[in-house]
DNA sequence: TCCATATTTGCTATTATATGTCAAATGCTG
DNA sequence: CAGCATTTGACATATAATAGCAAATATGGA
């Protein structure tokens, strides 16, 4: 049963969490939730937060993405760039999804999968080992590039 | 039709890449053919390598590393630990393998699936996206560390 | 509504991994 | 063995992210 993501229930969990709701937090979350399809730097939510908010600081945004990743609200994700790149994370992804990351633009796709549930039992019976995480990523080249490439 | 990664045959592969076969990489090699189960970082090989040669430099570490996966004599891999980690790379591993990490105690095992080629065919032809690599990787808990939670 | 206080912010300094610079040292080819 | 391009090691630099701290502020209770 989990309540979807709006603006005002973010808050709320916010709270929930004993969060403050500060004018900060909230630009940073309307910059994510008028880029729902973005896979957004630390560093780039800091250039779109400070059109509404110049005033930002660089360590906040970090500390605020921190929060809302670990409240569930945004999902971490390591594309081997050399940065976290943050996303709004749909609601009832009891398994995330996994990306396709284009090697000459850095475009980032998704593709949603259930396979590796399977795979998931096989490994943990063979290995001994409890997997309570996946991380899946294709690298490539997207339908733009490859056409001229 | 690939040789057998034995010291000398790497050296003459150093050699055939117009790279000098020098006593630094020279050791570094022997490094981690006395470590071929480990999933060393660079900070890592500087500190075992300078038991036998203290006047090693780490940037020396850092460029030797780079060159010895350029030639497919290395790996590198990012488990998320904010550092890169090599291996020595097995012959014949036209998709290498995947790797299962402990949460608590960083150990790393492996596992092998060829499983991922069939779904990269259907991803090719669903998403229009050129795949050459995957990464995938499982977080968890080892035997040990699960027993002792 | 206003106050008290713990949280949060913004600035700066710091950490950690990795790379760039460059004179001195050194493999390699002839 | 000599000549030279490559490589080394020391140091400086780059970049992402975190830590420290005084000033500002959101929030629950009076
Ligand atoms: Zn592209
Ligand atoms: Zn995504
Ligand atoms: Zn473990
Ligand atoms: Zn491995």
């Amino acid at each position: 049963m989990e309540e979807i993501k709006t603006f005002e229930n973010i808050c709320n969990l916010l709270r929930n969490h004993s969060y403050k709701v500060t004018p900060q937090r909230q630009t940073i979350l309307q910059t994510f939730l008028e880029h729902v399809d973005r896979h957004l730097s630390a560093e780039e939510v800091y250039m779109l937060v400070k059109h509404q908010n110049p005033e930002i600081g660089l360590a906040t945004v970090y500390r605020s993405l921190d929060i809302l990743a670990e409240i569930g609200v945004l999902l971490k994700n390591d594309f081997g760039d050399g940065r976290s790149r943050y996303e709004f994370s749909r609601k009832d992804e009891h398994h995330h999804h996994h990306h396709l990351i284009c090697l000459r633009c850095g475009d980032v796709s998704e593709f949603d999968d259930d396979w590796l549930e399977s795979l998931e039992t096989v490994i943990t019976k063979r290995n001994h080992f409890k997997i309570v995480d996946h991380d899946l990523k294709f690298y490539g080249y997207c339908h733009k590039c490859e056409e001229t490439l």
